[in-house]
DNA sequence: CACAGTTGGTAACTAATGTTACCCAGCACT
DNA sequence: AGTGCTGGGTAACATTAGTTACCAACTGTG
């Protein structure tokens, strides 16, 4: 398990580093669809994400949810870092996407490791300014682009962190991801299928810009 | 001038940073509606905000823009920070909604201080997770309110960070900043009219929940 | 005052999205 | 084979938002 964080992150961390980060931090194991960080939860672990991936979400004070981004291997939550260190709650939702491996340390380390590691502090601004990113561009996403368009990116952004065209999904857990109906989704699906965009059976959609054979 | 920043900021920092500020950075005073940042901008200054407020604004490809949040008295600009660690270019637009005093830290010093202060530490995460909750807000409206609550939520907004329930604006504005038509904005502000919520005139509205004598 | 430019009121229409209702196919279980 | 559950197709309709077009009121300038 070592191996495999030292085979991440040695050119991330200084070497001291990585190996303060072995020592006050455990390695931990997830199976799909666990919820990690359930909103209003107080964190003491901050993750390294060394395989897998988690999606985070938002909600509402009505249930309504939306899927914000996806942390993949070599990411780690910014939005972790802060309620960490303000010690304050967290406002999202983490679930695990598919089986994940992560490396959690524990976040009293956090702010030694910024005086001490010039690597530490590049690796936590990184963080910040690829969440950031990611927000805006959520926020782009839902000023600028219609349901079809989102639909389509939501497709392509799945196949991306699961790393296969073949997505087994059902419209209504989609029409959950984006906060809509399912029969809007239903709608959407059929004209990107009639664009030939995608491909569908029940419960499978199959996204042809990632195909392999093409 | 120093006085202000001292009165502003004498609890948030300790008493050598503040000096330290004061002797590094340089005071600046910019009148209403000048952009500091455009799209695309490398920065080299970081702005503590002493009075005033700046509008942040987000724009895609084809200049839709849409309003993100604004900075205020005592805030500073988290996107700022990433930019100058990364030395990337910036990915909003910043501009003056009314005259605005500010003091502008070079960047390189923040590092150095990161290190040797914790109340720098301390304000720089704080300012992430102020800037983060915003953007996580933003989305919030964006994904689950219809335009009339946003627009309803725009002017109480602005109302706020003007300090007055007397906006002048024209619906032009209000739509480009919600991403929308003048029209569509236009119907909205008949509506909450017709509520009681606001009351307007040619270039003005009042928010009626803001008024003093209520 | 005449004129141009800005602001916004409104109608009429289109397009996008959300809602309700109903049906059918596939699957698991008995 | 019968039952119930889940997933999905689709129609019909309601609501919301965007578009086009036109007009009226106000403002500042010469």
């Amino acid at each position: 398990m070592e191996i495999l964080l030292k085979e991440r992150y040695e050119y991330v961390f200084e070497k001291e580093l990585l190996e303060e980060i072995i020592k006050e931090g455990q390695f931990r194991k997830v199976r799909k669809d666990v919820i990690m960080i359930e909103i209003g939860d107080k964190l003491t672990h901050m993750p390294l994400i060394l395989e897998g991936a988690i999606k985070i979400v938002n909600e509402d004070d009505t249930d309504n949810e939306y899927l914000l981004y996806y942390l993949e291997m070599g990411d780690s939550c910014a939005m972790t870092m802060t309620c960490c260190i303000g010690g304050k709650k967290s406002n999202i939702r983490a679930v695990t996407e598919k089986e994940t491996l992560m490396y959690m340390i524990p976040i009293h380390k956090m702010e030694d490791w910024l005086i001490k590691y010039k690597s530490w502090r590049a690796f936590v601004f990184d963080s910040y300014d690829v969440r950031m990113s990611e927000m805006l561009e959520a926020i782009n996403v839902l000023a600028f682009q219609n349901m079809e368009e989102r639909l389509y990116k939501y497709l392509k952004d799945r196949a991306m962190v699961l790393q296969s065209p073949f997505l087994e999904i059902t419209h209504y857990q989609i029409a959950n991801d984006l906060n809509t109906s399912r029969v809007v989704i239903s709608r959407l699906v059929k004209k990107l299928m009639i664009d030939q965009k995608i491909e569908t059976n029940r419960n499978k959609i199959t996204v042809l810009e990632f195909l392999p054979q093409k």
